[in-house]
DNA sequence: ATACGCAGGTTTGGATACAATTTCTAGTGC
DNA sequence: GCACTAGAAATTGTATCCAAACCTGCGTAT
């Protein structure tokens, strides 16, 4: 009896960062109750609480679905996001300690072992090294609210991430970007760091617009 | 029947953002069963989802709480609030329109003139002008999502930044540095704007600790 | 043939009932 | 007199139940 409200929760996030759940899908709170064997009081508290984050819409009558935003609602997160991700890094500049360093060279190393062996295959599997090396970035920055928000909100874009690296070549130029990146973070400049994240992150706004297309 | 638990939840949040509710203060659900005579279950699910928010903390068996930051919180929040109201000074100095351009210069001279004729007095008062300053310049960014973000972190901040208007001088100090930043919004400077608001916002961090010090 | 309407079913929010864990209290024994 | 324990009450999470709002489809009337 450890929560079930909070175990619905955590699994329910566990399937958007997989994938399982996509921006879009109606979460079935009927089939939610009938596949955990649980009342409706807590699927629905769940659902309630994962709108509270934003991650959740719930049209009346219409059943709850994983949040998809619009193009001005994409672009104006990305902004946001963009800009938090530049102060993580910038932050992390500053604050970089000897662990964290270790650990931020091992994630950019990763990815750039990937991108030199794999190319441009499977660009799931090179999501998961970009996840870990923003998650670094996130962590050595040292401010856990910080932290908490990026996940948050890059929750919201997963999907259009992930789509992100389908493209040829995109895979190489991120590894680049994030070497650059974690260069300037070893050379604790502040606010180069600050400005590659920032435009890492807000890659060019076309080729947001071209993701979406994608997926609409 | 409009929706206990939203009309709960807004009740709630206008408490907060009032002042009659305060950092720390205990949310008694059994009280607010009996005040607005409806059943556990709206209450729960409004609290529930102002923990989701990060505005409540519900300790176990302690009951819930206002959300009030420890010193460490405290610090971590107003950094990336100091980054967000930047942003939107920022991208306010960009895309300022001809009505917001009014409703800014209107907010600002109401807080010049209190300065030049309350001084010090009211500091309660001229919060409320304060507030309708950086309400603007965040509408003025025109993202609606970054508006949300800080209207929320704030929420976490109130109590603190209410009490700091209580100091000698604070007033008229916060009315010339909204002239200084609504100046670069209407010159079109977003970099020295984004700059100028986000030392505004995280002002002096002895002064924050002052506060804190304060209020404990 | 079409449009109006009414009867069922479904969905959703809310109330209440129930169970488990814990705290307060009072009583008893050392 | 203090401590320990048992029981009573409360807090909290969950389940079940109820009522109101709204979709759906069929029937009837014009």
């Amino acid at each position: 009896m450890t929560g079930q409200t909070e175990t619905l929760m955590c699994t329910l996030l566990d399937w958007i960062d997989l994938g399982r759940l996509n921006p879009g899908d109606v979460i079935d709170e009927p089939a939610l109750v009938a596949e955990f064997g649980i009342s409706r009081t807590p699927v629905r508290e769940a659902v309630l609480q994962l709108e509270a984050m934003g991650l959740v819409r719930r049209l009346p009558r219409k059943g709850a679905t994983v949040f998809r935003p619009t193009l001005e609602e994409f672009l104006a997160i990305l902004e946001v996001h963009a800009k938090l991700e530049g102060q993580a890094a910038g932050l992390a500049a500053r604050r970089l300690s000897k662990s964290w360093a270790a650990a931020l060279e091992s994630a950019v190393q990763a990815c750039e072992d990937f991108a030199a062996t794999k190319g441009d295959a499977e660009p799931d599997a090179y999501y998961q090294l970009n996840l870990r090396f923003h998650e670094c970035v996130a962590l050595a920055a040292g401010n856990p609210f910080l932290t908490e928000m990026i996940k948050t909100n890059a929750r919201k874009l997963l999907a259009y991430y992930r789509a992100r690296y389908g493209y040829a070549g995109a895979i190489a130029a991120s590894a680049r970007d994030h070497r650059a990146i974690a260069r300037l973070i070893f050379d604790r400049d502040s606010d180069a760091a600050e400005a590659l994240m920032q435009r890492h992150v807000q890659f060019d706004q076309i080729t947001a617009m071209d993701l979406l297309a994608a997926l609409s």
